[in-house]
DNA sequence: GAGTATATAGAACATTTGTTCGATTGCAAA
DNA sequence: TTTGCAATCGAACAAATGTTCTATATACTC
């Protein structure tokens, strides 16, 4: 990522610095005044770059929106060595093809669940995208800890592999002859007739955050 | 000074609600969404009361500039300082009526969350029986985490108190009227109206452990 | 030099937003 | 009943505000 001008940063401390002292965030103009930009333009301009630096959240059509987001401290992997009952689950984000699963480039973030909710095992963390677990109220934007095992029971919900590429959530049905359908709960989706399934793991904890 | 009534006061715990969830304030017509106020100068008028009432700042000729006032108060203990980033949640069961929500005789068990998750505040986790909320993807046997608070906005998911001895889940709608309709998110249950409804606090994470 | 990218200015526009005004409703006091 | 008051709504308006577009200046590269 790009080093912020020495103007972002200053921007990036005014906000930080009215919203302390004011308790709202400043307005374009406001902020064009305080650092210096004669036109709203230009603080506009310098807004959005720091959106696309992620150092910045703005609520479009919101007025006097903006939000800072603090830089998480690069922790060199600490690790906290997992108190005795509390477990570092690792939310994964894309999974490459065939690349082992939990290499550390994909690990997202880590949260620290307790284990009597996630149980024994090697875990990991999936976002939910997509409405076709519904039915098991399991919802678009919903995370799932996974147990990794190569198996799952017949009728468990389960993170599987297709197409190498990408990990879906769903509901495992091993045929008589020895396929693997992924059963969706939801109407409006298909029931998967992979080619080559990997199971990743068993959906062990469904978790979500409301807004 | 006169009292306030129970709309400004939801006003204001909104406002401080809002700064806390989204770093700055709501606009006028925001809290009437989230109050059930459908005109803006409704909320305009309870702003003005409440900010003769000196409960709050308002800088005039600018948007979205509310500051709370807080009142000088006997600071309540300032909360048993958990581990950095790790909140301990307890698991109430049974709320009897009228006890004080959190005695300890009410606490099943205590799940320790990281506050990455389950935010700030004071928080406590029941455990959700029945089907009526199965819509917003809470199944009977989840486990909601709620941020206590007196009230919650428009349309949020709260745990609120009917008849004085039972906390329900539903979806929290304010009506004109000052009355309160729980709905709930299942077409083959109703939606309640009850008399002295007392609201618990937000539900901000749902949790379930599959078998 | 020409060409390109970046930062800024200025004007214009569409939306958001605070505010005002008049009308309506419910309710309690006279 | 009438009167007054408080709360609310709906519409309207003016100001504030975010955004877009075009233009200019400066620095850097080839």
């Amino acid at each position: 990522m790009n080093r912020l001008t020495d103007r972002q940063r200053q921007i990036l401390d005014l906000i930080r610095d009215r919203v302390a002292d004011h308790g709202y965030p400043p307005t374009v103009r406001e902020i064009g005044e305080a650092v210096g930009l004669a036109s709203p333009s230009s603080v506009h301009a310098q807004i959005s770059a720091l959106v696309k630096a992620g150092r910045l959240r703005r609520d479009p059509s919101k007025t006097r929106a903006l939000v800072v987001i603090e830089e998480v401290c690069p922790l060199p992997a600490p690790a906290p060595p997992d108190a005795p009952d509390l477990r570092s689950v690792p939310l994964l984000g894309a999974i490459a093809a065939g690349a082992p699963l939990l290499a550390n480039q994909h690990v997202d973030s880590v949260l620290t669940l307790p284990s009597q909710l996630v149980g024994r095992g090697e875990l990991f963390m999936l976002e939910v995208q997509g409405e076709s677990m519904t039915g098991a109220g399991i919802l678009s934007g919903d995370r799932v800890v996974v147990r990794a095992q190569p198996t799952v029971e017949n009728g468990e919900i389960a993170a599987v592999l297709v197409d190498e590429t990408e990990a879906t959530v769903k509901r495992v049905r091993f045929r008589a002859d020895g396929r693997i359908e992924l059963l969706s709960e939801n109407p409006d989706y298909p029931t998967l007739n992979p080619d080559n399934p990997r199971v990743l793991g068993k959906v062990v904890t469904v978790i979500r955050s409301l807004k």
